[in-house]
DNA sequence: ATGGTTATCCAAAAAAGTTTCATAATGGGC
DNA sequence: GCCCATTATGAAACTTTTTTGGATAACCAT
């Protein structure tokens, strides 16, 4: 093992060659694969290439594409794919050449939402595409444990639909309220059950592969930018109204963490003020808050009132205003700060259509020097566990690109 | 050519090795001398490395290192250093071996500060270290063309008392006050003669390298980070309180634009709020402010309220405190969203000692989750200049490492 | 002055990639 | 239905770069 300095860069023998060529041919396909993102039905033809293909676009010479192609479908990354439909126009003479793909059904990657009223598991394959899926709903006063067994439940259910074994697992993820240190333990939250509970270990005792836990809103927001509202916008804001409140942006296509990992979130002051008008808000629900202590009063789903808001009802449609604006007022120093190219609204608030995102526009239209564009979230309630799955891609790919050659990771090269 | 997809990355042939070996081992020699940053007589020793050491720190053979070193020799980026004093405790025994270093003499870089009332440049060997001067005042009302005309005037007076050729400058940079474009043109300012110019142009065409234009903000911030109160901190908030008001922050070592450039700017709101403030802050030097209108009362240097304020003069002292006090209103979002390790206070403010930033870090503690460090900065009115030479020490950087074999950078090549 | 120790230099071998050429497979034309 | 043009595939020879191992050179300490 040689010392590396910092700063040394990657140097090396020629071995070192052949894992850059593995690692850009690998690129090149997964690129291809996985630039469909959610979009599940849509392939384009252009996510299969042939060996010269490869060897063009990587910018090697034939033998060795062919071998480090041999090599990855060696290791089962690479397998041959459908051949190429005879596009007219494109030249059919010649033998034809035999067209390799990624292969995106290698393995499995998860994504866990721990969220405070439920558990939402999601199952995807390598290339982000969500082949399976389960939803339980979880007491407010439940444990750390019953929220973890509620996790390993949804994950097993979900691993079932996806016809897929526990095994085959590459990567994992979960995003939950609260501030999570690196190692995965939980700092502080909305769930005080869970704080001092480490995420990372609760679920990665039970799956092959180290879990990566991360806040529910950063989650979100990598979620639009990857396959929602922000798709291509690598500046967003995420503002997030239903039975959680919260926010986070993206700067450059990350969610930054900040020094104490507090970055984009609600500061106190504020949030004492919003539980003051979410308390407005939920009382439209016709159940008596005005007497429920706090955290009850938080427990309850303002989903009725966004409904009747969007049915026309004036007074809902008011409350919904009213506290969409306490909200952009409460967020609009993020979005100064930040600068996004687009504000996305999401959580149970979307069932109101735009009224609450006009309500916001209207409000950053008054504060800011260049207004983004505000949209509502396509992706409801399951942003944070897409945002799961897109972290548990990444890690993934880092392993991927990184080593091609050691199928999974194992928890002592994580360590 | 070889068409590169996307995500293609990087491929070759064995020659793709030679050039990951160069770069390597010129990263470990530049990243030795440069570490030492503004410090300049810190010569640590630790700048100069034997052949063995450099193979043994890279990961590359003896004679591998030796070929790479006599190439980097040839071309002039190496050097070889004095013999290293005979430390105590090391192996004093056999053939002494030659020492190599970055020679951070084989060019210059230029940075320079182009704000409302002066025009400040800097000349940087490379290691960083300022090695000549030149600061011109320039009157409110001055022309672009005036205002580029001091610039040269600054430029190549540093450059005279810093015994350099123009010929030497491999990197230059310009921070200024408002939003500039990628390609330098000035889109908003508070020098409204500046507007619709291209900064990058109007010095280009003087300088044999392509110029990058930052804002002031922006390049303070950065310089704060490599030679400041923020050194070591990746991420920070700069808040800048004089002649000039600003902010700006850094999230893992850059500043992020934004989608329109206007990330981390005070809102247009706030800044109104500033400018009463700012009326009141002035007040005190004794002219009759309350008349004048907003552009000249702008002009105006609180240096005096902020001498007064540090000599213990009541009024003055609250003078500052309240104008800090509303400063820190106006920024408190961007400190909340940034969630950073420090806050630095620069500007003319700074000869006042803490007593703004007393000021400041007493609001932040009411809003904020987590309070950030608030310190006072030890740069003074060079800030933005030293950005502005950080940033062209990384323009030239990007090019050592990507090119080492084409000394500078050619128009052609940067378009 | 001399021996030990370390740096430097040189030659042969190994690894990976590229070029060149022969071979295989397919579709269209006769 | 057969043949040929066209393109993919696969194997051999050559180049570049690195590594390994040994021979030589330079300096410090005795």
């Amino acid at each position: 093992m040689s010392v590396k300095g910092v700063g040394a860069g990657h140097a090396g023998d020629p071995s070192a060659l052949r894992k850059l060529n593995v690692a850009a041919v690998l690129r090149l396909l997964y690129a291809a694969q996985a630039s469909g993102a959610a979009g599940a039905g849509e392939v384009t033809a252009a996510d299969r290439y042939t060996v010269t293909e490869i060897a063009q676009a990587v910018g090697i010479s034939r033998p060795t594409a062919e071998d480090v192609v041999d090599a990855l479908v060696e290791q089962g990354w690479l397998a041959a794919a459908a051949p190429r439909p005879a596009t007219p126009g494109r030249r059919s003479a010649g033998r034809p050449a035999r067209t390799i793909a990624f292969d995106s059904q290698a393995g499995c990657v998860v994504g866990v939402d721990l969220a405070r009223h439920s558990v939402r598991a999601l199952v995807a394959d390598l290339a982000g595409r969500v082949i399976g899926r389960a939803d339980y709903p979880v007491a407010d006063g439940a444990s750390a444990a019953e929220r973890s067994a509620a996790a390993r439940t949804a994950i097993t259910e979900a691993l079932r639909l996806a016809d897929r074994d526990p095994a085959q697992i590459l990567a994992a993820a979960a995003a939950t309220v609260g501030i999570a240190r690196a190692d995965g333990q939980v700092v502080r939250s909305t769930i005080p059950q869970m704080e001092g509970h480490s995420i990372g270990e609760l679920l990665g005792a039970f799956l092959p592969v180290p879990v990566r836990v991360a806040n529910d809103m950063r989650a979100a927001v990598l979620a639009e930018y990857w396959a929602g509202a922000a798709a291509g916008c690598s500046s967003a804001v995420y503002l997030h109204v239903g039975r959680r409140i919260g926010s986070s942006y993206l700067i450059d296509g990350v969610s930054p963490l900040g020094h104490h990992g507090a970055a984009g979130e609600i500061p106190p002051e504020s949030g004492r003020q919003l539980v003051d008008a979410y308390r407005k808000l939920v009382s439209f629900t016709g159940v008596g808050v005005d007497t429920l202590p706090r955290d009850e009063m938080l427990g309850i789903d303002p989903l009725t009132v966004f409904e009747a808001a969007q049915r026309g009802e004036t007074d809902a449609r008011r409350a919904v205003v009213d506290f969409a604006d306490e909200f952009a007022a409460a967020t609009e120093g993020l979005v100064i700060t930040v600068d996004p190219e687009v504000v996305v609204v999401g959580g149970g608030v979307v069932v109101a259509g735009d009224i609450a995102a006009d309500a916001i526009r209207s409000r950053l239209a008054r504060v800011c020097m260049f207004e983004p564009r505000v949209v509502v979230s396509p992706l409801g309630e399951s942003a944070a566990a897409m945002g799961a799955i897109r972290l548990a891609l990444t890690d993934f790919e880092e392993t991927l690109f990184s080593n091609p050659f050691a199928r999974g990771r194992t928890a002592e090269e994580a360590g």
